[in-house]
DNA sequence: TCCTGTTGATTCGAGTCTCGAAGCATCGAC
DNA sequence: GTCGATGCTTCGAGACTCGAATCAACAGGA
């Protein structure tokens, strides 16, 4: 690793990544959304167990009561519940209602087709995948 | 381009780019920065002439208003400055101070060791930032 | 069974960030 | 010179973020 080649592709992965936010913008709007609604349901995967609010904070890089202040802007729009967790009661899990399933399939759409991203081919895209996992997830 | 790889390359972007200044945060603080004012600081290159205000709402995805607010908190610490375009009266560009200088190396610094992808080698950085500029400046 | 320390979440208050609308000065073309 | 366009700032409102304090529930040991 040198900086100069470190330096290109950090600045590249921060213009993918903001060039994403800023073109989803207009199709967040339709449906009240904000950036940071939007990456709080882009977490909530509906094919898997409801996340906790402890989870949800790890995956959004933010901290417990910035968590609260974004499940009540989710709440109110009535994408999310909050339920108890049974196993531990002092859980919340995040559970996506109706709307919320419709909602965020929408907008994830809207996110990958405005995606820099979405001009690549399949095998550029796992081959980024790779690199990018590797620097995730090292050893 | 389909779905599941489109989105899996987007979400190991999204989380290299969070873990990055997440990571980062620390190194800022001791500089009374924030992950805004950082990312101001990031996009003024002392290599190339100060750019604009204009220039810099671009390279930060953010309007005119917003980018004023940056600009005071970077002035109010004394690492930039406004000065007049002589070639367009109405156009401020963005001096960094000999301050500015130094605190920027420092925090770019940071933010290079700081980023998961300081484990990638050269050649996957290259190749890193060369699938990711082919996303951005298609054609 | 009680302590006791820990953990998950919320509340509160303060500060930061973001943006639309309105305003001002300057530019460029005519 | 006039007029529309452009670059920036101001203002006001709302959204976001966080540290400190609080509360309920868990977990372990005496």
């Amino acid at each position: 690793m040198t900086a100069p080649d470190l330096h290109a592709a950090l600045a590249a992965t921060y213009d993918v990544w903001m060039r994403t936010v800023d073109q989803t913008g207009s199709a967040l709007a339709g449906h009240r959304l904000t950036p940071a609604t939007f990456q709080a349901l882009w977490v909530i995967d509906p094919a898997e167990p409801p996340p906790s609010m402890k989870a949800m904070a790890e995956r959004l890089y933010c901290n417990a009561p910035n968590l609260t202040f974004m499940t009540n802007q989710l709440v109110d729009r009535g994408l999310v519940e909050r339920a108890v967790d049974p196993a531990d009661r002092r859980s919340r899990v995040l559970v996506l209602t109706a709307k919320g399933r419709r909602v965020r399939d929408e907008v994830v759409r809207d996110a990958l087709r405005s995606t820099p991203l979405a001009v690549l081919t399949d095998a550029e895209l796992r081959q980024l995948t790779t690199l990018l996992d590797r620097a995730l997830h090292p050893g």
